[in-house]
DNA sequence: AATATCGATGCACACGTGTGCATAACTGTT
DNA sequence: AACAGTTATGCACACGTGTGCATCGATATT
């Protein structure tokens, strides 16, 4: 590898002309600049990044920990803030946990000894335990889509109680008036926040939820949560069901395919995310749209923010309702809403 | 940030002998040893990978371009490539090119800098004036999933003839006669093996291709292609299609839904790739699967061995046919095949 | 002509870690 | 007691780059 010190030895200078030709030094003659700048291209030179970072105490790196990339939301988030990161001369460390807090420990030490400039945590759902080591951790960091178990670092995250209120209020004036909720467990906060905005909204129209609407299934994945809940629901007797995420919903519009339940005629779905797949099952699907790639860009933002000691606030990001044909008047009603 | 210096002058003695200690070399006492972990321990000692890397040099990183990571190919191979580096000690850093020969360009060279120990290339579509960009990169290189214009990297490929074959013999053995192929021109050798397979099983069966059953529609994306596809196939008379992938063929899945034509029974689909999406979809769609976390994890394999001068080989994979609910017997063939 | 001023370049050190070789102290032998 | 042999530790340099300060030469000024 050719340093500048080899520049230096063919050029006849010394190694610290090189280094400020390369750099644009106006202390250096432009005659000396060129004739350098052609030896270290004649020569192939490529500058040492890790050097580089040495002396300069700065990596221009950026340590991304996500529990899974194979997940259609995580992947989102990573392209929007990759770009961000990318044209700002940022490169980012991708790393996954699965969710294993041992791992996620593991990552963040890794993170720290690499002496990333900033850390992005992104829909983490680890308990306290682990929420202590990230306190510990000596450089920004952004929470994207996780659990605000401290509110200690700045955090993105949509407004999820409006997102559901939002999905309620379109079935209500469908006129659906006994609406099930199928949660999901392991995003304790966020569940309970959609929930709140379901209840909300439902009571606000004075109606009162019963308790047999509502079920949290007991699953390993999305797609069990889909079949578990949807048999709750349908012995509930409810005209429409709202489900925690898009991979919850799809699997429901599944079960009904099987189950030879039409949708939206007899039964209307909502879904949460409004991942790619989204639109194109059948029938595609009704959901609440997160600005996925948005939030990844805005969250990387506020990291290399923070790293110009430029203060940040926390980010309460907007869904809107995309309607699609998964939902319909409520079975009984006149056609028109 | 502490160093071993700072170690050094806790515990009276100097930074090498710190160095040998953590590092466990029984030259020093193991009760220096112990005293100096200690200390290290009490001072939050985290050890500083960029100098290491500069002395080693050696950075444990591996630079991974995709072209796009929201993409649910890359995304299993970006899972499974990561799943074996982290495992190794290595971190990767992902970057994404968007099908920009520039980016591309520019991410090797920021990938040089950083002094990556490989590179894997995920997917590339590029043409021969980026590629010799890639012939100059002077650490180990794998392509996994790219069009081996020149042949000079290792590669890992699946076997996109023989998964061709396979789901032809599948529609050949439904009864079906007239095969119709919808490609993509964004891959020309890629498209052009998946072609060859269709058209040498259908040779083989004593079927002549006729030049209106295949199609490589031009268009932004694969939506698009899945339309115009269709509208071609059918009014060249097919009873079965065969898609380059599996977003065409979920697309062509839609179409026929909005024209109601009745997918298996008036005509049949087979896909490429076995996305998630693909078990999901309404009727779910027979594909060829490709081994796509295992490709990943073969991929970083094979770099991580060229980094210790182990030579490799390339590696074409098999794929297996999935049979969903997207193929039936030909119209007016018996119902069982 | 001597001095002040300026411009171009180099010396030496810093960043944090690892290592060959030298050094110091200590033990055992004759 | 002097020497060889062993053991524990430190010195000094390397990795590649950047920078404060010193140096050297040339030009301008009095």
């Amino acid at each position: 590898m050719i340093t500048i010190k080899d520049i230096a030895k063919v050029a006849g200078v010394s190694h610290t002309t090189v280094s400020r030709a390369l750099r644009g030094d106006p202390r250096i003659t432009s005659d000396t600049t060129n004739r350098i700048l052609q030896v270290a291209d004649e020569l192939g030179y490529i500058p040492n990044s890790i050097a580089q970072s040495l002396n300069a105490q700065r990596t221009y790196t950026i340590g991304m920990l996500v529990t899974s990339v194979a997940d259609p939301v995580v992947m989102d988030f990573v392209e929007g803030a990759e770009d961000v990161a990318q044209a700002q001369g940022y490169c980012i460390f991708l790393s996954t946990s699965r969710n294993d807090p041992v791992r996620e420990f593991h990552v963040v030490e890794t993170f720290q000894r690499r002496r990333v400039d900033g850390v992005m945590v992104v829909a983490s759902r680890s308990g306290d335990q682990y929420r202590l080591a990230l306190d510990r951790i000596q450089v920004p960091l952004v929470l994207l889509d996780s659990e605000e178990v401290h509110d200690t670092h700045p955090a993105v995250n949509v407004d999820n109680v409006g997102g559901a209120a939002a999905a309620i209020t379109h079935l209500l004036q469908l006129g659906h008036r006994r609406i099930g909720y199928i949660g999901a467990t392991d995003r304790r906060l966020t569940n309970q926040k959609r929930l709140a905005g379901y209840t909300a909204t439902l009571q606000q129209a004075g109606i009162q939820v019963e308790p047999t609407w509502v079920i949290n299934p007991i699953a390993a994945d999305d797609i069990q949560r889909g079949r578990l809940g949807l048999d709750h629901c349908l012995a509930a007797g409810v005209t429409a069901i709202f489900c925690y995420n898009d991979q919850i919903a799809i699997s429901v519009l599944n079960s009904c395919y099987h189950k030879r339940i039409a949708v939206p005629q007899q039964l209307s779905i909502v879904g949460f995310d409004d991942i790619r797949p989204a639109s194109y099952v059948n029938p595609p699907l009704t959901t609440v749209r997160q600005p996925l790639q948005q939030m990844g860009r805005t969250g990387m933002a506020m990291v290399l923010a923070l790293i110009d000691k430029t203060p940040v606030q926390n980010q309460l990001l907007d869904c809107t309702l995309v309607v699609r044909a998964s939902t319909g008047v409520a079975p009984g009603e006149p056609n028109q809403p």
